[in-house]
DNA sequence: CAGACAATGTAAGCGCAGCTTACATTAATG
DNA sequence: CATTAATGTAAGCTGCGCTTACATTGTCTG
């Protein structure tokens, strides 16, 4: 009889498998050369066997996206908590999105550039997007409190657009051609967050 | 004989009719699922014909979206040329990036979410990107006379970050997300601009 | 003006990927 | 224990990016 463990026709996890090598592969190479098939057989099995966890290529990047969400929003639960006033609860969630964006940047691209957000962003991530909104409504509106909430709601898109704005660009090096002197990344990053906090806190 | 004209073995100008042809594909469908073989089968030529004119289906995407910088900087140009002072050009110039974006939502996608753009800009649109810039921080050095070229380039990167964050949040219908009273798409818009535009003049 | 040559098109095909269908194997259920 | 659903495999269809070899035509030169 053979040493080797025989590999099971049943394995444990393949979708959470799938969705890790995949969050891997995404990491490494980008989203857009990820093959159904290749991640197959990286980890082991048959080229039809993740159809049948996802309808899709689609919904198999929808899974990995929505991995991401999770970190991201269990990094931004964790500042929020830490902060001290709405004003630093607002820069925190700023700063720590950058960082997120820095340190992952394909799966930010996945996630927030995709053709998972376009035409119009998936039903799927509708819901990571209220969460990601709130994140910033309510340090705001304690920042801010006689403000009617239509004016709040603006002020929220005002800010989370200069946010995801600034971190876009830099995550496509971009920073550099526009901040050509030799000013520090970070130092760029925080002026302009807190410049956009505090244009959404006075209005 | 017959009536109707040969249609020759070299055309006139194959090159340029991919190129428009693509862009209205892509207007319609998005540039994901454009393909050279049925763009090059919907202007009447065999498969291989267009790697005569683009090393690549990327180098074509490219050419698409190098042909939409072109029109949006044209209009642009117009734009900043009827503005009577330096705030009324930087509004200008935000909100006639909203209408591009708005009327051609899929080239737009092309031109600033694509694999051109990602991990970092491709090279052949750095060009414009410096065009776009010089847009906005030349009414803002009017704007703003006794300020030092990095703090003006700080500004002018805070700016660009607000318009295209929500021109992009915009283009993906998650305005009506954020803000879900029915407010005017266009009064939201003027004012997020506005803001943006203040908080780059005042810091 | 003729022949060489470059430019630009076609024909055919390789390799790969998404996805489907038919079948095999195993776990769960009554 | 037999049935059934779940989950894997094998094989193949279709379409696409890209290459190579060849055909056609405009242009340049002796």
């Amino acid at each position: 009889m053979a040493i080797k463990a025989e590999k099971p026709y049943h394995r444990e996890d393949l979708r959470g498998d799938l969705v890790r090598a995949g969050r891997e592969y995404v990491a490494a190479n980008g989203y857009h050369s990820l093959s159904v098939r290749t991640l197959a057989q990286s980890v082991g099995v048959s080229p039809g066997a993740p159809y049948r966890h996802f309808s899709d290529r689609r919904a198999l990047l929808l899974a990995i996206a929505i991995d991401g969400y999770t970190d991201l929003f269990s990094a931004a639960r964790a500042i929020n908590a830490s902060a001290h006033d709405p004003e630093e609860a607002l820069i925190g969630a700023g700063l720590g999105y950058l960082e997120f964006v820095t340190a992952n940047p394909r799966l930010a691209e996945l996630m927030y550039e995709s053709e998972l957000t376009s035409p119009s962003i998936d039903p799927a991530l509708l819901e990571y997007q209220h969460i990601g909104q709130a994140a910033l409504t309510e340090p705001l509106r304690a920042a801010v409190p006689d403000c009617d909430e239509a004016e709040l709601a603006i002020r929220v898109l005002a800010l989370w657009s200069s946010i995801y704005g600034f971190a876009t660009l830099r995550k496509r090096q971009m920073v550099s051609e526009f901040v050509p002197h030799g000013l520090a990344s970070d130092e760029v990053a925080r002026r302009t967050i807190t410049l956009a906090v505090h244009a959404a806190i006075r209005g």
